[in-house]
RNA sequence: GCGAAAGUGGCGAAAUUGGCAGACGCACCAGACUUAGGAUCUGGCGGAGCAAUCCAUGGGGGUUCAAGUCCCCCCUUUCGCACCA
């Protein structure tokens, strides 16, 4: 591939007609004349930026961004991600990696449906249309994707493979039909995941409060995994603690005991789940959910309790209305009925209280106020029973309630368990529990089953039908999956989108209606289509693998890359797309398609990009056009000042007097560069080094050394650029020193060499022409990256700081290396400190070696 | 309310292990060159002071020869969670 690339750039640079005069200083680069000329070639060769076979000896390595939504434009926060996946994949491959960097569209959701509806363009239409304008954005950025892998989730081609691997699931008992609550967000007029519903409202309508309703729909039971996402979470050390942590909160595991009381004068039971089963003896009542089924129960009887449960929920509906569902106040009612507590035999009032979750664990609970907070705060306004059954020791009398401590707490007033400490009886009163028949140990988790029907079109089609008759097995009306060669169910094209409710694709007959595949009878085909997360629940699989035919990916080929070795993405993912996709990845391993139970190995969550303090936002009007930063200044300065700024993980406030010092910097770089590029033709390598060189090469292997620390460790490209800003200021202050060949022309050759390759990670376009300029042989991000000499980047002087008592008084340049000892003369006989030491006692002196000397006096 | 991260010049920031606070860049100031340019080059640029020197990393305490960095208390900002029994 080199060669054919190389004589391309002879044709390309031959062909040019504005060749710069050299030496001149108002030399300019042109961005606009350069990057469009590079890009059309790179264009031209599409085994350019593709990876390797699995047998080139190389390490693999899997470079991934999070695919953008095709939403018609790029901003800057995609640029920004972009910047910092390219600079990566670029170097890796410098690095002598066998790289894998794709991107791709998740190209299903909402708005190409209002799309549809304001511009009257059909969806697949203005998607298309979108990803064609938006990959023309990312090859005018010069961003090393392999085009030839693209996947979009819209196509037939990748959504048969959606509905291949629900199948499976469905097979597995991962997919299952029920009737529940559910978000609907009548914006989008849809229902919505738990995880997409943030502060009680819809994840894309911030200010519009989700209703609830009851439907029945998909559900993909990812509540089986609970355990296996929460353990995992531990192994995941290359993923920030934050995530992991809201990953966790998320799950919200938590260990404890289910009671049942039985309730007096009835024959039904009603069970309650503690995580403090060892404050039993302190219960004083309990408490029902307002929805609970036994609260629906007393209210038939008593119209009164009817009238204030019923009340209770519209106020609960009308605070989760105003959003603001935290600052309700806890309130109660009595049932007048009793339960009794299993272990004491006490009766206890029974209520409906609105602090109770219906859906957490079983939506009822036994209250012990002396040692909950809310139970605490609950039992006081109503003058409930506050009975005190655990504290630091038997004898505690004087303490503040409520007393929520469980470690180092023993138990008292609690019959045989008196005395115990609470943790072991937590144990022993279950097991006691269980063995008596009223009690099981249990694992309750704040996670839901995922619920992935939308009353959407734009969406995959979720390949099951309704046999309307019914056959053996089924009952009229009932399921039939699909056999995997109906696959792929197409979305109809001519779809009337409206705003109405009820699914559009309900309105197509010819889609709706269709044959069972198991009897031949009439069905009604699914109308619903799924949730998008689920389209990007597995894309970067099919990257691995993008244009087979008869399978999702190839195993091989997915385990070949496997996992992620860097994933790079906002941080607002951290508990939808990541969570879904760590699920996705463990059901795909244990249906045997792919090894690995984890999708990533590491992941990188960058920081927004914000203008005038405030997130990027239409309506706030601080959008910055990435287009126009590019027209201005270039894309390899729009990029680089991208990474320039500050440190990828912190928010960056946009600034565009930056950019400008950026675009001046690599100004300077191309003059020089230009200035001195017959350096690299030159035969006269005999030349001795001087001083000034020497310093020259020691800085340029103390910048590389720099660059390639910062690569594989914490990233901080913001100085890996200054770092390169430091040396092109010392090459330009070696101007003269060049220009009289004091410093030799090899020596020159070599600095400017090793200064386009250090940039070429960051400004590809720029380091593509210098290269090229510089007669570089090859590709120059194929190039290998250049070793950093550590013997050349060694100081042959230090510079010792020397301080009285911690102050800085003097700095001493002494050889490097110096022993202790004479460091220490060295600063002692200094006349600045002689004069500050006069008239003091030296009690000490501190030696750090290398690094510093502190007299301590008196 | 709970949890996490952060707070350093006019601005974005740097300081790898407790060891010269402010690298690099922006803005600004002065100068040079000029067929005036949003070009380039040179120098300056935390505060006070003529200077020696002193003060300074949100505030207050502490540990240490030495603290932006470690410990305690407080303030502010951002993010996440928010009755999860």
């Amino acid at each position: 591939m080199s060669d054919i690339f190389a004589n391309k750039i002879g044709t390309v640079a031959a062909a040019r007609n504005d060749a710069p005069v050299e030496g001149s200083q108002s030399l300019r680069y042109s961005p606009a004349e350069i990057e469009p000329r590079w890009q059309a070639l790179w264009d031209a060769d599409p085994s350019l930026y593709a990876s390797e076979g699995h047998d080139s000896g190389k390490p693999k390595y899997y470079c991934l961004e999070m695919l953008p939504y095709p939403s018609g434009a790029l901003h800057m926060g995609h640029v920004r991600n972009y910047a910092i996946g390219d600079a990566l994949a670029r170097y890796m491959w410098m690095r002598g990696h066998n790289v894998l960097h794709p991107m791709g569209w998740d190209a299903f959701g909402l708005p190409a449906e209002n799309a549809a509806l304001k511009n009257n363009t059909p969806p697949r239409e203005w998607t298309l249309t979108n990803i064609t304008a938006m990959r023309k954005q990312m090859k005018r950025l010069g961003l090393s994707y392999d085009w030839s892998i693209e996947v979009t989730t819209c196509l037939p081609d990748y959504y048969r493979w959606t509905q291949w691997i629900f199948l499976k699931m469905y097979d597995a008992g991962l997919a299952y039909r029920k009737k529940s609550k559910l978000n609907w967000c009548s914006l989008c007029q849809t229902v919505l995941a738990n995880e997409q519903v943030v502060n009680g409202c819809c994840w894309r309508h911030e200010d519009h409060p989700v209703e609830q309703r009851d439907l029945t729909q998909w559900f993909l039971q990812i509540t089986k995994y609970a355990d296996e996402l929460l353990d995992g979470l531990d192994k995941l050390d290359g993923w920030p603690e934050k995530v992991r942590t809201m990953q966790r909160n998320w799950i919200g595991r938590s260990e404890g005991t289910l009671i049942s009381f039985a309730v007096k004068d009835s024959p039904e039971k009603v069970s309650v789940f503690t995580t403090r089963v060892d404050t039993i003896f302190g219960a004083t009542s309990v408490q029902l959910a307002p929805e609970h089924v036994m609260t629906k129960a007393f209210a038939a009887e008593d119209p009164t309790l009817a009238a204030q449960v019923e009340e209770m929920i519209a106020q609960q509906k009308a605070a989760r209305e105003a959003g603001d569902l935290g600052a309700i106040e806890k309130h109660g009612v009595s049932t007048g009925r009793f339960a009794v507590n299993p272990f004491n035999g006490e009766l206890v009032p029974i209520w409906v209280a609105n602090y109770i979750l219906a859906d957490y664990g079983t939506g009822a609970i036994m209250s012990v106020p002396a040692h909950d907070e809310r139970d605490f705060e609950f039992a006081q306004k109503y003058g409930l029973t506050i009975k005190r059954v655990v504290g630091p020791n038997v004898d505690t009398d004087d303490l503040a309630l409520p007393y929520t401590v469980e470690d180092e707490a023993v138990l008292i007033d609690s019959g045989e368990w008196t005395g115990e400490s609470s943790l072991e009886a937590q144990g022993k009163m279950a097991t006691f529990a269980k063995a008596n028949g009223f009690g099981t140990p249990t694992v309750t988790y704040r996670l839901k089953d995922w619920g992935v029907s939308r009353q959407r079109y734009w969406g995959t089609p979720i390949p099951m039908v309704y046999c309307e008759r019914g056959h053996a097995g089924v009952e009229p009306g009932g399921v039939v999956p699909l056999p995997e060669s109906a696959l792929p169910v197409l979305l109809p094209e001519k779809v009337e989108i409206t705003q109405q409710g009820g699914s559009p694709l309900g309105r197509v007959p010819e889609f709706v209606n269709t044959t069972c595949p198991v009897c031949g009878g009439p069905a009604q085909r699914e109308t619903d289509t799924r949730d998008t997360f689920v389209d990007s629940s597995w894309y970067f699989y099919r990257y691995a693998d993008a244009k087979n035919t008869t399978a999702p990916f190839a195993s091989e080929k997915a385990n070949y890359w496997f996992p992620i070795d860097q994933y790079i993405g906002g941080v607002e993912h951290a508990i939808l797309h990541l969570i879904y996709s760590r699920f996705w990845t463990k059901v795909m391993h244990d249906l045997g398609l792919v090894a690995d139970d984890e999708p990533a190995k590491r992941l990188f969550t960058q920081g927004m990009v914000v203008k005038d303090g405030a997130k990027m936002s239409k309506s706030k009007g601080n959008v910055v056009s990435p287009d126009l930063m590019i027209e201005r200044y270039g894309a390899d300065a729009t990029r680089m000042y991208a990474l320039f700024a500050v440190p990828p993980d912190r928010d960056l406030e946009w600034q565009e007097d930056g950019l400008g010092g950026i675009s001046r910097f690599l100004n300077r770089v191309y003059r020089l560069t230009l200035k001195y590029k017959d350096a690299h033709r030159s035969t006269n390598t005999l030349a001795g080094q001087s001083v000034a060189g020497q310093q020259l090469l020691r800085k340029l292997h103390q910048t590389l050394e720099k660059i390639t620390r910062d690569f594989s460790g914490r990233w901080h490209f913001n100085t890996s650029i200054s770092a390169i800003m430091e040396l092109v200021n010392e090459v330009q202050a070696a101007e003269p020193a060049m220009d009289s060949e004091e410093i030799p022309v090899a020596t020159v050759a070599e600095v400017f060499r090793t200064l386009v390759l250090m940039l070429a990670p960051f400004a590809p376009f720029f380091a593509a022409e210098l290269w090229s300029e510089i007669g570089g042989k090859g590709v120059v991000f194929r190039t290998p990256w250049p070793q950093a000499d550590a013997e050349l980047a060694q100081d042959d002087e230090m510079q010792v700081p020397v301080q009285i008592n911690g102050k800085l008084v003097t700095v001493v340049s002494i050889a490097a290396g110096s022993e202790d000892a004479a460091v220490k003369a060295a600063a002692m006989t200094d006349a600045k400190v002689v004069a500050r030491l006069e008239g003091k006692v030296v009690v000490k002196i501190i030696m750090v070696p290398g690094r510093l000397v502190n007299v301590v006096v008196k």
